[in-house]
DNA sequence: CTATTGACGGAGA
DNA sequence: TTCTCCGCCAATA
């Protein structure tokens, strides 16, 4: 959650973490997901000193797909994202993040599996 | 306290 | 489609 104890860099650093290798999320998302739906801008802010190599900002890109730095092509590029032109493809490659789920012990109905999404 | 800055976003031209 | 403005937020000076 996003308690104001919370320093807002930490939050940030911690949906950051979530991004799976494959996959990215823009600074309005993260921002969102941070508690700061408006806050694109002071994530970048935050990301700008991203020191910690737990933390993949290369996976954070613009809402236009594209990287903040040429050199985050490079990494997204060997981790299998796939680009048009110099934007990440976000109709197949944006992260689709898992929400906590509010009613816990509800959701994924009798035995049903999980099935692989394809994207489009 | 106000002013500036910045890995942003989106509406318009 | 690309480029400019302007609003938004947090950190700094």
């Amino acid at each position: 959650m996003a308690s104001m104890s919370d320093a807002w860099p930490r939050r940030v650093y911690a949906v950051v973490r979530q991004i799976p290798p494959g996959r990215v999320a823009s600074y309005g998302l993260v921002g969102l997901l941070a508690g700061r739906p408006l806050a694109a801008r002071a994530v970048g802010n935050v990301l700008r000193h991203c020191d910690d190599p737990l933390v993949p900002c290369h996976r954070v890109v613009r809402a236009t797909g594209e990287p903040a730095f040429p050199n985050h092509r490079i990494r997204l590029r060997r981790e299998g994202v796939g680009f048009i032109g110099r934007r990440v493809d976000l109709a197949r490659y944006l992260w689709s993040p898992r929400l906590p789920r509010l009613t816990p012990g509800e959701g994924r109905g009798a035995g049903q599996a999980r099935r692989a999404v394809r994207r489009r």
